[in-house]
RNA sequence: GGUGAGAUGGCUGAGUGGUCGAAAGCAUAUCUUUGCUAAAGAUACGUAGCCUUACCGCUACCGAGGGUUCGAAUCCCUCUCUCACCGCCA
C-alpha cells in the first residue's frame, strides 16, 4: 500500500512513476485525492462534534449529582448525536472508499528499476555457466521421468485433475533429496532461520501481502471456513510479523521455509507448457527477509546471490534477468529473476523471482518497527525462491541425463540421496 | 463437538455506568545524587487519526462487531481467540 501522505504531496510523481508500469493507474491516484480531502473534512467535523458531546456529558454528569434538572441539555446531546451519525456515515464511507483504492494500487518501481513496456526489455544481469553439450539428442523431462518410474502426470490427472503430478521411486526420493539441500544450504551456511507454517491462511494475510483483493481468482479458497490456500509461503513467513511492531535490534529477520504451493493459474490453460514446468501445486523453499529502509537494496542482493548458490553448487548453467517496470510483479519495487537452462526444453525457465517490496507490504500488514530514537516506522520486506522444486527437478534431470537414460546425481546431493545415479 | 474460566498499555495487574487512556508494580529511557559492580530520587514512557511550520490541542481505541444510555473498559447480544476438563481423532 502507498503511503497516502506522499500521495497527497507529491501526486505528480506519483503518477508519473506508475506510468512506467503496465495499467493505467493516474485516474486512481486522482480518485483517492478527491476521496481524501472529503474524508478529512467529515473527519474533523466528526471529531468537533464528538469532543462537544463529551463536554456536554461530563456537565450533565456534575448537574446530575447536584440534583439539577437535565433534560434540556440532554435533548442537546441527543441532537449532537443525531448529527454525529450522519457526518460519520460520510466518514466511514469516505475511508472504506480510500482503503479500496489504496489497495488497489500497485507500489511504485524503484528509481533503480529499469523502465520498459514488456519482458522483452528486461535485460541480463550475469550468466553462469555454459549450456551444456550433449554428443545425443537431449531427451525432455517428461519421458525421463516417465522412462524411469519417476514421474507419473497420469496418476496426478486420475486422483486430482490436469496440472497435477505424482512422483514416485526414485523421483519422490530426489523431490525430497532436494527440499533437504535446500533448507540445509539455506539455514547452515546462509543462516536463515527455518520456518514450517500453515499451508492455509486467513483472507488478512493474503491482502497484506497483496495477493488480495485484486488476484484473488488465482488462490484456492475454502469458503466454509474463510481459508486460502497459499500459493506461496511468501504469505504466511512475511505476516508472521503482522500487526507487530518489531524492535530495532530483530532486525534483519532471514526466514527460510519449505512448503507446498498452491495455484489455480486461472487463464493460463493451455499455456504451451509441458510436464512440471506450470503445475498447480508445487513445492518451494522461499527465503523471506524483513529489514531496514536503509539495508533493503543490498539485502536483495545477497538473496539474489544465496537462491544462485544453489544452481552453483548444482552446476546447473543460469542467467540472472532484471525484470523492467513494465513486468515487474504488482507489490514489488525492484526483482531480479534467475532462470536455469533446461536442455530438454531448449529454453531457460524461471526458478526464483527474488523482490524487494520496499515499505508496500509492511504498510498493508501493518508492520513497523521501532528506530534508534523510538520512532515507529516502516520496515522493508523481501523475498525470494530460493528456489522452485518442480523446475529445479526439470533442469537436473534433463542436465545430467546420460546417452543411456540414466541420469547422474550431481556431488552435492549424493550425501543426501544416497546413490550416485537413477537407473 | 460439549462444559467451564478468561481476553485491559512491553509484562504483571486494579478498575461493574460519569472528570479513566485507564491505579499500582515491573521493564525501558534520560537526568540527579552517593568515590567502582550496585542502590536511591526526579522526569518521561501505548497506537492511530485530525488540526498544526512546530508546540499545544482534539478524536478514537481496554479481543472484534453490534446494542442500551446524555455518558460504557464497566450493562446487553453476537462472534473470535486462549486456557482447563470431557468427547473424537493423525
Amino acid at each position: 500500500m502507498l503511503d497516502i501522505r506522499l500521495i497527497r504531496d507529491t501526486p505528480d510523481l506519483v503518477k508519473e512513476r506508475l506510468a512506467t508500469r503496465s495499467g493505467d493507474y493516474a485516474s486512481v491516484v486522482d480518485e483517492v485525492l478527491s476521496i481524501d480531502t472529503a474524508r478529512r473534512v467529515a473527519e474533523t467535523e466528526r471529531q468537533k462534534l464528538q469532543g462537544d458531546r463529551n463536554r456536554i456529558s461530563k456537565e450533565i454528569g456534575i448537574a446530575k449529582k447536584n440534583g439539577q434538572d437535565t433534560s434540556a441539555i440532554e435533548a442537546e446531546v441527543r441532537g449532537i448525536n443525531e448529527r454525529i451519525e450522519q457526518i460519520g456515515r460520510d466518514a466511514d464511507s469516505a475511508d472504506t472508499r480510500q482503503r479500496e483504492l489504496l489497495l488497489g494500487l500497485p507500489n511504485l518501481p524503484h528509481e533503480a528499476c529499469p523502465v520498459g513496456h514488456s519482458a522483452e526489455e528486461n535485460p541480463e544481469v550475469r550468466v553462469w555457466g555454459k549450456k551444456p553439450t550433449f554428443e545425443f539428442e537431449p531427451k525432455d523431462h517428461t519421458v525421463l521421468g516417465q522412462q524411469l518410474g519417476m514421474l507419473d502426470f497420469e496418476a496426478g490427472a486420475k486422483i486430482t485433475g490436469s496440472a497435477f503430478v505424482v512422483y514416485r521411486g526414485q523421483g519422490a526420493r530426489l523431490e525430497r533429496t532436494l527440499i533437504n539441500f535446500l533448507l540445509d544450504l539455506h539455514t547452515t551456511v546462509h543462516g536463515y532461520h527455518e520456518i514450517s507454517p500453515p499451508l492455509l491462511v486467513k483472507p488478512e494475510c493474503l491482502v497484506g501481502t497483496g495477493q488480495l483483493p485484486k488476484f484473488g481468482d488465482q488462490v484456492y479458497h475454502s469458503p466454509e471456513d474463510n481459508l486460502y490456500l497459499i500459493p506461496t509461503a511468501e504469505v504466511p513467513v512475511t505476516n508472521l510479523h503482522r500487526d507487530e511492531i518489531l524492535k530495532l535490534d530483530q532486525l534483519p529477520i532471514n526466514y527460510a521455509a519449505y512448503t507446498p504451493c498452491f495455484r489455480r493459474e486461472a487463464g493460463s490453460a493451455g499455456l504451451g507448457t509441458r510436464g512440471l514446468i506450470r503445475m498447480h501445486q508445487f513445492d518451494k523453499v522461499e527465503l523471506v527477509k524483513i529489514t531496514t529502509p536503509e539495508t533493503s537494496m543490498a539485502e536483495l542482493e545477497s538473496l539474489t546471490a544465496n537462491a544462485e548458490k544453489v544452481l552453483q553448487l548444482l552446476g546447473l548453467h543460469y542467467r540472472v534477468i532484471e525484470l523492467c517496470t513494465g513486468d515487474i510483479g504488482f507489490g514489488s519495487t525492484k526483482t531480479y529473476d534467475i532462470e536455469v537452462w533446461a536442455p530438454g526444453q531448449g529454453t531457460y525457465l524461471e526458478v526464483s523471482s527474488c523482490s524487494t517490496f520496499g515499505d508496500y507490504q509492511a504498510r498493508r500488514m501493518n508492520l513497523r518497527y521501532k528506530d534508534e530514537n523510538g520512532k515507529n516506522k516502516v520496515p522493508h520486506t523481501l523475498n525470494g525462491s530460493g528456489t522452485a522444486l518442480a523446475r529445479l527437478f526439470v533442469a537436473l534431470v534433463e542436465t545430467y541425463q546420460q546417452s543411456d537414460g540414466s541420469i547422474l546425481i550431481p556431488e552435492a546431493l549424493r550425501g543426501h540421496f544416497g546413490a550416485e545415479k537413477i537407473a
